[in-house]
RNA sequence: GUGGGUGUAGUUCAAUUGGCAGAGCACCGGAUUGUGGUUCCGGGCGUUGUGGGUUCGAGUCCCAUCUCCCACCCCA
């Protein structure tokens, strides 16, 4: 064994990569469903995208991304998030004079470099939508409702929603002031994270999990009481339209967002089965991140969420997703003569849409049919010196054992109304 | 980036105080020449993650390194 996946990266092989095609594949449904068209970008970009967007203090900044320079010295980085390329793209191809609103949605993958752990990864794959050109509410509670469509069709039904607000720029900054003003005076007593957390970013001081630290944070000032009247009152009307639309939910005055981006809504979807890494999910508002990155003054509410642990859930609780693929019949042929009709047959059926399965290695009758069971084909269709005497072919049913001859050009024909009879039981 | 655990056949796991590396499952073949599943029989020299060291002798002890796992951190 020479060569080596590098680390925190994994290979999807069979039997998962089946799981993986249909959780991508009701994504795409879904989303669709819903009115989004999907947008492939780049998997590297410019990278102060991502350090203009996420903003130079965020940790995906700091610690977390695959920056390279290329041959002429351009400095690139690997994505480490979905929304800022949706949004380059968005402006660079001048999608907002197309229309007033615009929703898009992606899939594909995403690089940080982070410690492995379960759930975590380097080259990790998400889902995302973006619903791109108003401020209306409405919006946001629409795409959380596509978002727990998504997770409802998996099958996935312990999962929790909390949605808070972070309100609009001016009240998030006299929040974090009130915030700095009340640890303040308890500095001696915090952690040495949360300490330089009072300076950077206070609000990540509300979810420390050192216990001394969550004390002093139980009577800490909520973000709800600092939002002003417009923020609080976009923050109940979302509120509003997802009771109307029955999504259960929480609000949680502590959800903080990793990326400096967000504006008003912020919500997570959490699978508290999942240990460490819960979040299978989330998303905002992102008003000012359009004009951030020199487009013009667009409002933006978007959604992501992570494939592994989408899968790992439905591991943990039994969710079956896709049966393994079976042949419809498995092609034996008895003599030496017969190969060279079974491949012209073998070929012409394929081309007719038939799951065929056949192995040239296997020369004993017996190796044949065993073969044909281990890959559970519902069919053996059987050539041999009898068969090529009298033109025809056998048709043996691997579930009852009957078995009948018929002239070779009544066999595709033949299993397939012999499947469609099995679906009316 | 920090701390703790882990690694033996394709896979799940054994191997006593350091003493010949094994089993289940899976896989392949066979059980009178054209009929599968059950059953029975046969089939394993694997750089014990990698590289060093101690020892007459290392899967086992020591050091380094890598991987994965758990937690911190952060998030998906």
């Amino acid at each position: 064994m020479q060569y080596k996946i590098p680390r925190g990266t994994f290979d999807i092989l069979p039997p998962d990569s089946r799981r993986w095609q249909a959780v991508i594949r009701i994504w795409h449904e879904t989303a669709q469903q819903f009115g989004y068209e999907e947008i492939t970008t780049p998997i590297f970009e410019q990278a102060d995208l991502f350090e203009r967007s996420s903003g130079e203090s965020s940790d995906i900044v700091q610690k977390e991304m695959y920056r390279f320079t290329d041959k002429k010295g351009r400095c690139f980085a690997l994505r480490p998030e979905g929304t800022a390329p949706v949004v380059r793209s968005y402006t660079e191809n001048n999608l907002d004079r197309q229309s007033r609103i615009t929703r898009l949605y992606y899939v594909g993958p995403m690089f940080r470099y982070d410690r492995p752990q379960a759930g975590r990864y380097r080259q990790f794959y998400q889902y995302g939508a973006e619903c791109i050109g108003s401020h209306h509410p409405f919006y946001d509670a629409e795409i959380i409702a596509l978002q727990t469509a998504f997770l409802n069709r998996l099958g996935l039904r312990n999962i929790s929603l909390e949605i808070n607000s972070v309100g609009c720029p001016a009240c998030s900054k006299d929040y974090d002031r009130a915030l700095t003003a009340f640890f303040e005076p308890h500095r001696e007593e915090l952690c040495e994270d949360c300490r330089s957390r009072l300076t950077s970013k206070p609000r990540r001081l509300l979810d420390c999990k050192v216990p001394s630290c969550r004390a002093i944070a139980a009577a800490a000032p909520s973000m709800l009481d600092y939002l002003d009247d417009a923020c609080k009152e976009h923050f109940a009307l979302v509120q509003g339209y997802l009771r109307e639309m029955e999504i259960a939910f929480t609000v949680n005055p502590r959800i903080v967002r990793g990326l400096d981006y967000y504006t008003h809504t912020a919500f997570e979807f959490l699978n508290p089965a999942l240990g460490a890494q819960n979040a299978i999910g989330g998303g905002g508002r992102y008003d000012g991140l359009i004009m951030q990155i020199g487009g013009r003054d667009i409002p933006a509410v978007g959604i992501a969420g992570g494939f592994e642990r989408l899968l790992l859930s439905l591991e943990i609780e039994n969710i079956p997703l896709q049966t393994a693929p079976v042949p419809d019949a498995y092609l034996v042929l008895a003599c030496p003569q017969a190969k060279s009709l079974g491949i012209r047959l073998l070929a012409q059926w394929r081309k007719q849409g038939l799951a065929l399965a056949y192995d040239p290695e296997k020369d004993s009758f017996k190796a044949q049919l065993k073969a044909a069971d281990s890959l559970k084909a519902r069919y053996a269709v059987i050539i041999g010196e009898d068969e090529i005497a009298s033109g025809t072919v056998s048709v043996k049913n691997l579930g009852t054992g009957e078995q009948q001859s018929v002239p070779a050009e009544a066999v595709p024909q033949l299993l397939r109304s012999k499947e469609e009879k099995k679906y009316l039981f």
